[in-house]
RNA sequence: GGGUCGGUAGCUCAGCUGGUAGAGCAGCGGACUUUUAAUCCGUCGGUCGUGGGUUCGAGUCCCACCCGACCCA
């Protein structure tokens, strides 16, 4: 296993000793490029189009992803990061020592070439080198394969390649540099958040940082990560939510702020979970949970409108045009009518029955909260495609939402689910200090009895908010689930550029 | 944590009921001055995920473990 890859790299490595020799840096340090493999190809068109008559001269670089030698002349394709390009060179036109070069270049090696442009009996616009330049050796080989473009449909057929899930993930720069359409979807992924926070800049929102590392987290139900500070010998978790800082600085007096930055939960992995993953959470003063609601769609359609150049998006093999409203269904409505489940008609004991049922471990020492929150994920969820806002969660679920105007039972929160996922999570935000204690001390006792999930008492946060929170409505967004849906990946781990992994 | 599937050459894969490992691409040598999955001739390359076991003999059967994918908790 190790030999031939060792015999590989030596045969690269005796090629790189032969370039020293030739007098060539095989590691260069800049290379003066003129035309992108886009803008080249681009421009010869232009001209074609206008005169046809004038030359084309371009210096492009990029890395060898296909060659073939013929002797006296070599094609090869140049790649970088929107394109390629066909490179014709000539032992005639770039003489002996030069085209010489090309005994100790490999598939994978950066070069630099320069020439004019033409089109080649076959039709394909190419560079006729009258310079070569050698801009870094590689030591290994890439697992580049062969690809064919079809004349009629301009789809791209690869042979062989890069296909193996671990090694996509844990080499991603492998899986990056051989297969472009995973580079699409992180330039998509880039473009969401762009978009993103041009919309809430747009609105008066502050982007801020708050801490990662904290001595008590909260915000969310999950279990941390537990690290130590050497110097203060203490204790300090990773936040597992944004959502209790970023309400400080509402107190503060900043009165729209947002943060999109990475939560840490220290739980099972799946095609929907990373430990670590990136979440968008923003606050707005005077705003109760209708407003964030409305705020909401109209993000979501301006991004899938920016990101994708269309309203229309696809998800599960249903077409949503995100410019008409979000259809609003109450969570215990969403269980009887999707879920099939009359909640308000069970008491605990059938509730945890009808739970139990649904093969979910520890029904035992769940509360009612999270017996709805199972029957939900489990009955509702998965069948919820489009998108939709379920509205109206019961009280004891959300220890941070301000209750129900009419109906103390439920709190004003909403999801918006998705492709069968929660994507949003949404309230009008708790500002009743008194209320908020209470709330904390509840969930203390839950942690005491043994609910790893469970937050304790933030004093300072409480604290914060007995100087006075202004009403406000809060949202959080798992950007990840979102740019899965807007780049039709099936697994979280293809929009994490380095998902964790098991060390090999 | 449980179930299913997978891990064989640098990459993509084949290897039937156990008989001692193969292809394509890449590599190496050669031919070829408009090719494009270039072509043609020749050639190198493997502790078959790891460790045990069964057997005259294991890539193949059994056990344990490691890594991954998918499904379930």
């Amino acid at each position: 296993m190790q030999a031939t890859d060792d015999r590989l790299v030596r045969v690269r490595l005796e090629k790189l000793d032969a370039l020293r020799e030739a007098g060539v840096e095989p590691y260069a340090y800049a290379y003066d490029r003129t035309h992108s493999t886009a803008e080249a190809l681009a421009a010869f068109t232009e001209v074609e189009e206008s005169d046809g008559e004038r030359e084309v001269e371009v210096r492009a670089a990029g890395r060898i992803v296909s060659l073939r030698n013929m002797g006296k002349t070599t094609f090869l394709h140049l790649a970088d990061e929107q394109g390629r390009i066909q490179l014709y060179l000539r032992r005639g036109d770039l003489g002996e020592e030069v085209y010489g070069l090309l005994d100790h270049l490999d598939l994978g090696d950066w070069i630099g070439a320069a020439g004019t442009l033409f089109r080649t009996r076959t039709g394909e616009v190419s560079v006729r080198a009258a310079s070569l330049e050698v801009l870094s050796k590689s030591l290994r080989p890439l697992p580049l394969g062969k690809e064919e473009v079809d004349e009629e449909t301009g789809e791209r057929r690869v042979f062989s390649g890069l296909s193996d899930r671990e090694a996509r993930y844990r080499q991603r720069y492998l899986d990056l540099a051989v297969n472009p359409e995973v580079r699409e979807v992180f330039r998509t992924r880039a473009a969401i958040i762009r978009s993103l926070r041009a919309f809430l800049d747009a609105r008066g929102f502050l982007e801020v940082e708050t801490p990662i590392l904290q001595p008590m987290y909260g915000g969310a139900t999950a279990r941390p990560f537990l690290t130590h500070h050497n110097a203060l010998d203490m204790p300090l978790y990773l936040r597992i939510a944004d959502e209790l800082y970023l309400k400080r600085l509402i107190v503060g007096g900043f009165e729209r702020v947002y943060e999109i930055g990475k939560d840490f939960r220290n739980e099972g992995m799946s095609r929907f979970h990373n430990p670590e993953f990136t979440m968008l959470e923003f606050y707005a003063a005077f705003l109760d949970y209708r407003g964030v609601m409305a705020l909401a769609e109209e993000m979501m359609e301006t991004v899938v409108r920016e990101t994708t150049g269309s309203s229309r998006l696809k998800i599960g093999g249903e077409t949503i045009d995100f410019s008409e409203p979000v259809p609003r269904l109450a969570l215990y409505e969403a269980l009887r009518e999707v879920g099939g489940v009359d909640v308000e008609a069970l008491d605990d004991e059938a509730l945890r029955e009808r739970v139990r049922r649904l093969d979910v471990s520890d029904v035992g020492s769940m509360g009612r909260g999270k017996l709805i929150d199972e029957l939900f994920g489990e009955l509702v969820e998965p069948q919820l495609i489009r998108p939709t806002f379920i509205v109206d969660y019961p009280h004891e679920m959300s220890p941070l939402a301000k209750p129900k105007r009419g109906n103390a039972e439920l709190v004003e929160r909403f999801e918006l689910i998705m492709g069968g996922k929660e994507i949003m999570n949404a309230y009008s935000e708790l500002n009743d200090p008194i209320d908020q204690r209470e709330r904390f001390v509840t969930q203390d006792r839950l942690r005491a009895a043994g609910d790893e999930e469970a937050a304790g008492i933030d004093e300072d946060f409480v604290r914060a908010i007995e100087h006075g929170m202004p009403p406000t409505g809060g949202l959080g967004m798992g950007i990840d689930r979102f740019v899965m849906l807007l780049t039709g990946q099936p697994s979280i781990r293809d929009v994490i550029l380095f998902p964790t992994m098991r060390p090999e």
